[in-house]
DNA sequence: TATGTTGCTTTCTTAAAGGAAAGTGCTATA
DNA sequence: TATAGCACTTTCCTTTAAGAAAGCAACATA
């Protein structure tokens, strides 16, 4: 005896994409990631860097990276104190994602300029 | 004389990935892909193999993959008038992120189960 | 006549995301 | 003393996403 289900199963991908999905989404925490690796550390610069971001939801965003051990937060003590946030090394398995959405999107816009019939 | 920016700029990587996330943004776009591009065609059968999606979402969803060409409404008259909904060639071009997505899904499940301390 | 199937739409409600603008506490430098 | 920089926080408000529940039009079969 077989449940009847007329339709084809695909959990086996949904179920993991979803798991990235909910690590990852929203507009902000790739481009964060991205602008933290390819160098910025200060809170400053990678709000100068990301074009559009209010510090209210960089902050937001910088706490639930930190959560997901994507980032760490480093105080340097000084005169005026500093914060330094670096790319954690699991951060680096997020590369394959970021190339094939970098890559998608390059190659989408060729696509939207070019045909317009 | 140049403007003196104390930030790395990442623009060039920024700016695709965003356009990429603006077409397959949202919890539900990729799966609704993979469910169809698994095989499924029919909007019933599409909403049974994806878990919580209601069919105002769905109908929504749809709508707007086709608008980005990634699917095809095909009507079938008939008896009760069918739809099919297909795959666009286009949509094959995503194949590389799912499998990113699905790939560091798989594995950040791993690493929050065995990893708790 | 009643019921079921398909592919939705409609209405209502809540939750989450995002944005604008100003403020805060600290300190160093002019 | 005044100003400026840093790393945020706070408040308020709008927009978007999402979910629950029900309804509907067309036909076909029992």
């Amino acid at each position: 005896m077989e449940t009847k289900k007329g339709y084809c199963n695909c959990l086996e991908t949904i179920k993991p994409v979803r798991d990235t999905l909910d690590v990852i989404n929203g507009k902000w925490k790739l481009p964060i990631i991205i602008s933290i690796t390819v160098g910025n550390e200060r809170f400053t610069d990678i709000q100068n860097s990301i074009p559009g971001i209010t510090p209210k939801v960089l902050a937001k965003e910088l706490k639930e990276l930190e959560e997901h051990k994507l980032i760490k937060r480093i105080i340097i003590e000084g005169y005026p104190v500093k914060i330094s946030y670096q790319a954690d090394a699991y951060a680096d398995t997020l590369t394959p994602i970021i190339y094939a959405l970098k890559d998608w999107g390059l190659n989408h816009r060729k696509k939207i300029m070019q045909v317009d019939v």
